[in-house]
DNA sequence: CACCCTCTTGCAATCGATTACAAGCCTCCG
DNA sequence: CGGAGGCTTGTAATCGATTGCAAGAGGGTG
């Protein structure tokens, strides 16, 4: 009859005792006496028991776990900001659950943001619809956030690191700038546009040619072929992109077309994944501290679960990082025999 | 009293049937009547109410939930594995969970295999501890495996894979071919060791000149200063890394010190992540069908949560990628005129 | 010796949904 | 008209652990 998995009774009887005293010696162990609790420890150790979480949970009315909901799983962006929630969440006790709600439609995804399911849930997608994830559980928005919903955000200055990346381009001479976007309707994306027409306009400078893209390697490459298209006289001497992967996939084409970065064309990133600090020219880039955006998300959301009251947004700052893919424009020909011609006769 | 989460008691009396018949309607609805069904449909609607997926979980004895433990979140490859095994079991109406490994301990990380935590466990780290993960829940092991579980394995045949790799460098005419080794004790690391070596063997090649590595960007970059140290007449013409997260590094390395790819060395990676076919140059490389892992483990799992025997080990099958980093050895000036000799005079 | 206090332990209700079993109601047939 | 059989529904036990309440043991004090 032992063939079953051990349930508290069975630790209970072979220890002599009561299933509440089995129960205390698991959960609040000083409130046993020593010899009791040796006994009962044994008794467990004899018949093998472990817990069962549905029934403390049951009885708790908590799930220990938090759901993350994120856009694309297969985007390494994610995958350090997760990183750095599981290992929050991991400290406090908590399960990190994990759904892509890129592979399960809207109503599977609000049955994440039930109690019974999940303590808390932090949302990385922007895209979702906000009235479904109301009144639910505690919530933290990380990176992306939806507009309707009121909920502490953990993100950066979009807008305001777009300027510094843009200014800096400027700051190194470039007068015709390119901005590849982020997904159309994404706040990220217009925020980082927003930032990019501002830096522009503040010194004077026409707004920029700006690319569709969707933060993706292969629409940064269509981004390349785009600007490759151009009459060289009309192309943007440096290309601000709303993303690294997409960055990456416009050097790709634009090396592979025979010309080079940053002679040809000066490239800026956004985000400092690890990858782009190994890739020939290295890429200038925004730095987001992607795992301290999932730690603090994380701890923000273990506070909510607490009962504190929730924060405000949580700003986190971006470091302009400077590597080998923009420089200078080089001078086209023509302009250079225009201002060198007369000092050479 | 109405502030209280609606229970099952409450949707029964108001639609003015029993606990058990409101339960019919939600889990198995054919047997009701359909009058009956439409009131208590309504009810539901009227009070807002949730099934509560704890104690619906103790009752059935499953959680409906997956375990996955991965070995390290931030690493990009795992990613598509994870999107593919989040793809499956969400059809079939499972959560995944995923635990990294190295943000935990081995004891919280046991506490994951227990059926009140997970209905089965998709395990992606080879290094856990073998005696643990014995007669807990269904297990399936995907890309690496512990040596001394029983359990369906879900893999490459990296031994061929990497076999397949250098024969291609052979068939370029390298003979000098080096090896940089994925984490010690790792048994892809082995395997493709090994296959490296049964490549060179068969051709009566020497034995390649091995690196150390453990898969990461930075220590291919430091496997590339390594090669980048050895006298020129040394070095391998030709490398072979266990990971391309190395070979980006390795080539990173080797370019930033002015040297050229595959002009100087050629280099071959290993798993085909997505952003190295943007590199330049593109990377030759072992594609491993990442989505299809996950998947495949999922249904794998599934069954065996199904109760079906578990299968024997999946092998799935990889794809040699050449792109330009490989190339014939460019012949060194001394041996050209050595050879080219005799014809000039 | 009666009384009070502290420490330990057990009893039994509870968390919320599921389901085996039985009962009630019809209809149909011999 | 009695009974078999099909539907629908309700009763109550069950899943396994937790915990408020109270009782019993032991020690100290007036």
């Amino acid at each position: 009859m032992q063939h079953q998995r051990p349930k508290i009774v069975d630790v209970a009887r072979l220890a002599g005792v009561s299933t509440a005293t089995v129960s205390r010696v698991l959960s609040n162990p000083d409130v046993v006496s020593a010899e009791t609790r040796r006994s009962v420890e044994e008794a467990i150790r004899q018949t093998g028991y472990r817990l069962n979480h549905a029934a403390r949970n049951l009885r708790h009315r908590r799930t220990g776990g938090v759901v993350a909901l994120v856009p694309n799983l297969s985007n390494p962006f994610f995958s350090q900001i997760l990183a750095g929630m599981a290992a929050v969440l991991a400290g406090a006790g908590y399960n990190l659950l994990i759904a892509d709600t890129c592979a399960m439609g809207g109503e599977t995804l609000l049955g994440y943001a039930e109690p019974s399911r999940a303590d808390g849930l932090i949302v990385l997608d922007g895209t979702l619809p906000a009235d479904g994830l109301k009144r639910r559980v505690p919530i933290v928005l990380a990176c992306e956030w939806i507009p309707g919903i009121e909920a502490p955000r953990v993100k950066i200055d979009n807008r305001a690191a777009a300027r510094v990346a843009v200014e800096h381009l400027i700051g190194l001479g470039h007068r015709r700038i390119g901005h590849v976007m982020g997904p159309p309707g994404n706040v990220l994306s217009e925020a980082r546009l927003a930032g990019t027409e501002q830096a522009l306009a503040a010194q004077g400078l026409p707004p920029p040619l700006v690319l569709p893209g969707d933060f993706s390697l292969d629409s940064g490459r269509l981004a390349g072929e785009a600007w490759l298209a151009l009459p060289a006289e009309q192309r943007p001497t440096a290309v601000f992109l709303a993303s690294d992967a997409m960055a990456c996939g416009f050097i790709g084409e634009v090396q592979h077309c025979g010309l080079a970065v940053p002679r040809d064309v000066s490239v800026m990133g956004f985000d400092d994944i690890e990858l782009v600090s190994h890739m020939t020219p290295a890429l200038s880039t925004i730095r987001q501290p992607r795992e301290a955006i999932g730690r603090r998300a994380a701890q923000c959301l273990l506070a909510m679960i607490g009962g504190e009251a929730p924060e405000g947004d949580i700003v986190l700052p971006t470091e302009l990082v400077l590597r080998a893919s923009t420089s200078p424009p080089v001078t086209t020909p023509a302009i250079k025999s225009r201002e060198a011609g007369p000092a050479r006769l």
